[in-house]
DNA sequence: TAGATTGTTAATCGATTAACAATC
DNA sequence: TAGATTGTTAATCGATTAACAATC
């Protein structure tokens, strides 16, 4: 912190942040790094050489300084980065300090899980509200307010959310999706298996798609198992 | 299916299937194609062209079609590629037909979710044996047969797994993967939120990793702010 | 200062795109 | 056959690697 204010008080502003574009392979890989040095903060790691880190992410020394040195000058030269500053850092890029605000919509198991998993302390999302299927009568005091959806446009107009966690049972995912981006969330995260299409193209939606990972699992156990049968 | 078997006719074995390196990011977009396709036979869709195939992934018609041609020969000139052909032989590719056999370990929430949501079904993996924290009798006879943790050895000496799906606390999260290696398991999906270190190389690992999506998610909006305040 | 490690450049490699010939 | 769409090649683009000078 105060060694980035020192170079901009030394060359000016930004100078040195490099205006390259932010590079799609790097952009993706920001969460892993994220994810690697918390676990690094919370194992006391105060200092990580870029061969460290690279070991730990399966990459090269040089690709993870080309990584970090798309976003800013976050090293420091014959010392390594301090993994405090770089999380935050990073933390800051992804947009884990703005406080973003998220309805979760739907009650099934897997949004308890979620919501009891720590990714909302971890991501720095705000729960805000809660939209279920149930008829029942609002329960604006629970530990997360929680509204029947027939009640979604006042209580969105009240607690208005950014983004939304949507576990709606697949019938009626595509409806539920459009319906929260008339009332203006802007991103969603698609717990519901089904694609959604249609949406406005400034709706961001990332799938929540544990098979693809198992998927993954499966093809390296076949690549393997071939490999070991051939030569 | 008689298509490949002409050409292989026609041609000699194997000779048209390209050589070529399966191309680290081809293989990395392989379960989604398959998650796309499965979406496209319930919707009853019968035949595809790269072009609305691309559309549907975010891909280029190039891209969907040079992909598909690492790992076969899948199309029909002036026709496009059968939907359910397609499905099957990626599905091939990513072991799916090789009736790999899982034990779940750990009881968590997420372990449940997980096992109703249909993501076993999907990729063709036998839930074998389910191990458990709790010394409880064992339940051979339960829908899925469940034994305590310390009668590992015995239950997977009778029901070998390939693979374990790890849902066990974080702080016996490593030492429970230790040993599981040490019963056989050949992959395992990390679903315990820490980082699995020191495994041999031959085991495979993916993590669990539902903060990702939604980093990317925050990236995004961040990004979509900072434009539309900038210019 | 000497040692370490980043930042940065240039070279290599791989992936994507575009265009078109092959063929269904 | 004519129309459509893949398979395939070559050109472009982007990402990774390697090497080293800058600097802490």
């Amino acid at each position: 912190m105060d060694r980035i204010d020192r170079i901009k008080g030394t060359f000016g502003a930004t100078k040195k942040v490099k205006k390259i574009p932010p590079s799609g392979a790097a952009v993706a890989r920001l969460p892993r790094y994220f994810r690697v040095l918390s676990h690094l903060i919370d194992a006391k790691v105060l200092r990580i050489s870029s061969e460290e880190l690279g070991e730990m992410m399966g990459l090269t020394a040089s690709q993870v300084r080309q990584d970090l040195r798309h976003f800013g000058d976050f090293g420091q030269q014959g010392y390594g980065y301090q993994v405090k500053f770089l999380y935050q850092k990073i933390g800051e890029l992804l947009g884990v300090a703005e406080g973003y605000r998220a309805v979760l919509v739907g009650d099934s198991p897997l949004q308890e899980v979620l919501l009891a998993s720590g990714i909302y302390r971890e991501t720095g999302i705000h729960c805000v509200l809660r939209l279920t299927a149930r008829e029942e009568a609002p329960q604006p005091n629970a530990p997360l307010p929680t509204f029947p959806w027939s009640a979604r446009e006042s209580a969105l107009a009240e607690r208005p959310a950014d983004l939304a966690v949507l576990c709606a049972p697949s019938g009626v995912a595509r409806e539920v999706a459009h319906a929260l981006v008339s009332l203006g969330v802007r991103a969603i995260f698609n717990c519901t298996g089904v694609p959604l299409t249609g949406l406005p193209a400034s709706v961001v939606t990332f799938d929540f798609a544990p098979e693809e990972p198992l998927l993954r699992l499966l093809y390296h156990l076949t690549q393997d198992t071939q490999t070991k049968d051939l030569p």
